[in-house]
DNA sequence: ACACCCCATGTGATTGTATAACATTCTCGC
DNA sequence: GCGAGAATGTTATACAATCACATGGGGTGT
């Protein structure tokens, strides 16, 4: 898994100041409203993984965190992770063993995920669990579907057209 | 991640000591037609993974190696199982990091996976990439897809009967 | 037959990912 | 204030994956 550039969340680019203190002041809205405790640990993480705006390794998390003065042992990061994923704040790509800011927080959503093998983008869209192949099957073996992972591997746009290998 | 009962793939009884028998003579005999070559290791592994027949780690897969007087060292387990996973033996439950023979060799498909959270059983189903809300959205955003992971979590139909927590 | 090369295996070491277990502190509701 | 439950800090360890290098075995071409 190589990252020649800085990859970015999302194929398209954006007012990303702007974002970062919207979706910050949404989960705390969120939080307040839901009795959930946004504490600064897990505050700093959201916040990271906004500002950074693409996919992040637990332990490159936990090195930020450690220039942030907070604890730097790994079960501090694995910690606020659990909490914002279980929340859906954030999402944990399992193709990377990283965790993703949600692009669509305050709309419950099933994600599923475009990741560039060439520069490592991370783009999230809306799944529909239900239906397709997944769904069918899970109907017909009886079985009670509670979470679904579903990831795309490949090149983006940008990717495409450079004719990446 | 508890393991209460020897998990098993797919959720319904079948005769597997002539399912391991014949899924490993169905390997020997595309590998022979292909080229390529099934050694011992490469075997013994995809051998060990039908009899389990349920997702193993890699390092459960190791041991087994060991016990059957192969090398111990990590490398020997991943570069069989890479072997085999790049010709569609074997598939990575990327959710488990994991690995499970696969259910539908001699078929080339998009694997996609049901797992018990409760027992561990990992049943493998057909995925259709291209269609459903994936494949549209890649489509839409000009997105390549060369691979997919598609896997639910949730109960299967013995542990949803049985209600599990 | 021989040398050669490629592929596969064996081994040691290291990096990365994740969790267990336990002590301490904080916060909320009473 | 005070007790209960949640959150944090810390140590240690388990599990996952890769790097680097040495060795062996099986074909091919001459």
């Amino acid at each position: 898994m190589t990252s020649p550039t800085p990859a970015s969340v999302g194929f398209t680019r954006h007012d990303h100041s702007a974002c970062v203190a919207d979706a910050l002041g949404a989960a705390e809205a969120r939080c307040a409203e839901a009795g959930l405790r946004l504490t600064p640990v897990r505050r700093k993480v959201l916040e990271l993984l906004l500002k950074e705006h693409r996919a992040l390794g637990a332990y490159a998390i936990l090195d930020l965190l450690r220039d942030a003065g907070f604890g730097s042992q790994p079960p501090v990061a694995y910690r606020a992770l659990d909490f914002l994923a279980e929340h859906g704040f954030v999402h944990k790509i399992e193709r990377l063993n990283a965790f993703v800011a949600c692009a669509h927080p305050n709309t419950a959503h099933a994600p599923a995920f475009m990741i560039c093998r060439a520069c490592d983008a991370v783009a999230e869209a809306q799944s529909t669990p239900a239906r397709g192949a997944l769904g069918a099957a899970a109907k017909a073996a009886g079985f009670q579907i509670e979470k679904t992972v579903m990831e795309a591997e490949g090149l983006c746009p940008d990717c495409v057209s450079k004719d990446a290998p």
